[in-house]
DNA sequence: GACTCTTGGAGAAACGTATCTTCAGACCGG
DNA sequence: CCGGTCTGAAGATACGTTTCTCCAAGAGTC
């Protein structure tokens, strides 16, 4: 007892008012801090009668441990680093899209559940605030092809998991969806419902999203034996899409079916067809990427893709947090992710391979807009029974 | 130069091909390590020579300070905590509504522009991970009356600035739209558009919005004589709020023109509208609060009210940043907030009246449902040419 | 030449925790 | 009676900064 009184002695000379520490806790309680840090943490060997009373004294000095000291011993902040990559010149495209805003929710929720809180930090923060926050870990969503952020972050050896598979910067793991698979899924859906002429609507930016997309709707193309007919235009800018989508139809070679690779381009399709006095889905069928319920309410409701960002962000925040504990994926401990994992994902052994990435399924949801037979149909599963 | 090496050498037999630390520059510059963080910080009495030469050989050896450890030293950790509030028992409203989405953005832009990021964190979070973060103030959404986690917050010492008026808990400061003057705004601007019968649909929850808003509407009623024709519902489960505006169109005093407080009021009441044979505006005249642009798009495209939530989270980041850095507001060196400042802030000196409070203004923007003589205008001033 | 300033920089003490090591005593079997 | 094991707990160190205090030497000043 003597020397925690003493300490305390000390302290309480030298600072006055101050948060309760946990040597005033071991003092309070006629213990060492050892033992008080063992009972709060249920670590050491204590009767459980000790335990009870250190934690009594403590509840009743309202102490609570510093975060940043156990940081700093530990070397665990219990913080994630949630990154969203700007679009072109914009400055933060953070909850523009619902897309984003789902999965950083889903992703914020699925951190908390394991004892972790998410810090929104843009690819394009100031470097000084970066580096001014411990993080044990960094979700990046969507990174372009060598990002530097990315590699600064893992050669300083912070585990970094991607949504969207990286193009040349290395990463712990990723998570992407299917987008091959899914957009063929749609190009085939459209083509049953009749379609004989597929367009596309596409975006000039080199992410993964766009080009795995777009080289899917080529391919397709080269196999079936379409011409390709499609417009790019710059997808952070919400006007230029509306532009576009009007560009589209007003060609010569007008598609009877368009699929848009973006939110917005649903509602700019649909008001662009009205402009050439084009029925939906009569005289154009109509499909496109979003997240938003929006169509489920537009006249007439608009097939949409969904890319499932909720499993996505719970998926990638698992991953990350399994890294960081170092947990092994294949063992027990580890938690699986929801979905159906097309890649066995393996971590990372030292220079070995590719990072392992995890294929996420898409949900193709039919409405009226893409509907020839019988528009009466809302919502129905997107192949037929008999597909897995 | 020989401390330094003796560290230097002592230290990379205990640990290998770790990290470089603040000793690591030192030894390697051969000068002491309070050099180091001088040269670095900008603090100290060095020439710009030696400065320089610290900077290089840090950089060099890809030194990164601990942010753990500068945390701990300066009390600082240049994180603030962004708490979303969840209605009833929905477990995360964050980005639900366009409200909270745009409010979050603008307030993770603001506390970059200022050296801080924020911490995401559900006030239904595991206390755990409460107090496991190093927090150096706290942002509220909206808090409840008597909102236990505030009142430990600032109990235990760290600011915190609300959004929106706080019931019974005492924060550092708040920032709140005037609701009472946006109502009665609505309500004139209603009557001047010939409503007869002006109708409400709010919500059940006991939030200052919601009460602001609703007592604004009752007390507008007596003044003018009119009988109340509300309804209510809780406003976090969307399913109620179509069955709320259908009750409200169905009642035998049915209104000539309802405002409805939540975002998802426009859509619903425009629905139920047409079912019961309506126009939109001839029969009826629809307000809604709302941050969303489909109200533009919509047919006919509906007036909304905003409530700034951009201008809302800057001024409480910097509100709360100013206290935390211990700023007075007065002094030329406060940022200034950039809405209209109703009530003149000060700030806590302790235990005198109220915590100070900003009121921003919302705006109305005109659209089609809300003007019977001319509906081809579409976006005007919320107020005649002479209004402030 | 003794004196004050000023400049450049080093030493060492925190910050508050977690954990490794050590240690005294109790208990126990032979 | 003695060596060994187990329990309960204290001591000390390290985590990596920032910053307060102090000192040496050079530059002026009378």
């Amino acid at each position: 007892m003597t020397a925690a009184a003493n300490q305390s002695g000390r302290r309480s000379t030298s600072r006055r008012l101050e948060r309760a520490g946990i040597r005033d806790v071991a003092a309070a309680a006629g213990v060492s801090i050892t033992t008080v840090s063992d009972a709060l943490n249920g670590k050491g060997r204590l009767p459980d009668e000790t335990r009870s009373r250190v934690r009594e004294v403590a509840e009743r000095l309202g102490y609570r441990p510093s975060a940043a000291a156990r940081t700093l011993r530990t070397g665990r902040s219990g913080l994630i680093g949630l990154t969203v990559t700007t679009y072109g010149e914009e400055p933060f495209t953070f909850t523009e899209f619902a897309y984003f805003a789902e999965m950083a929710r889903a992703a914020t929720s699925a951190a908390l559940g394991r004892g972790f809180a998410l810090v929104v930090l843009p690819a394009s923060s100031r470097h000084d605030v970066w580096s001014n926050i411990a993080l044990d870990g960094t979700v990046v969503i969507d990174p372009p092809d060598q990002d530097p952020l990315v590699t600064e972050l893992y050669r300083s050896g912070v585990p970094v998991v991607s949504d969207g598979k990286p193009g040349n910067c290395p990463v712990t793991a990723w998570v992407d969806n299917d987008h091959e698979a899914a957009v063929l899924d749609i190009l085939d859906h459209l083509s049953e419902a009749g379609a004989r002429r597929i367009g596309l609507l596409t975006g000039t930016s080199t992410d993964t999203y766009t080009r795995l997309s777009t080289e899917a709707y080529l391919g397709w193309c080269r196999r079936v034996g379409q011409e390709p007919v499609y417009e790019t235009y710059p997808a952070h800018d919400p006007a230029a899409g509306a532009v576009a989508a009007d560009r589209l139809l007003a060609r010569p070679d007008r598609p009877d079916a368009v699929y848009g690779l973006f939110d917005p381009n649903g509602t700019d399709l649909l008001a662009a067809a009205r402009r050439y006095g084009l029925r939906v889905p009569e005289d154009l069928l109509l499909v496109c990427c979003s997240e938003s319920d929006v169509y489920a309410g537009t006249e007439p409701p608009i097939t949409t893709l969904s890319l499932k960002p909720r499993k996505i962000g719970t998926t990638v925040v698992n991953l990350l947090i399994d890294a960081i504990e170092g947990v092994d994926p294949g063992s027990a401990g580890g938690h699986r992710a929801e979905g159906s994992r097309l890649f066995p994902p393996r971590f990372r052994t030292a220079g070995t391979g590719p990072p392992p990435g995890t294929l996420m399924p898409t949900e193709l949801i039919v409405r009226a807009s893409s509907q020839r037979r019988s528009p009466r149909r809302t919502v129905s599963p997107p192949r037929s029974p008999g597909g897995g």
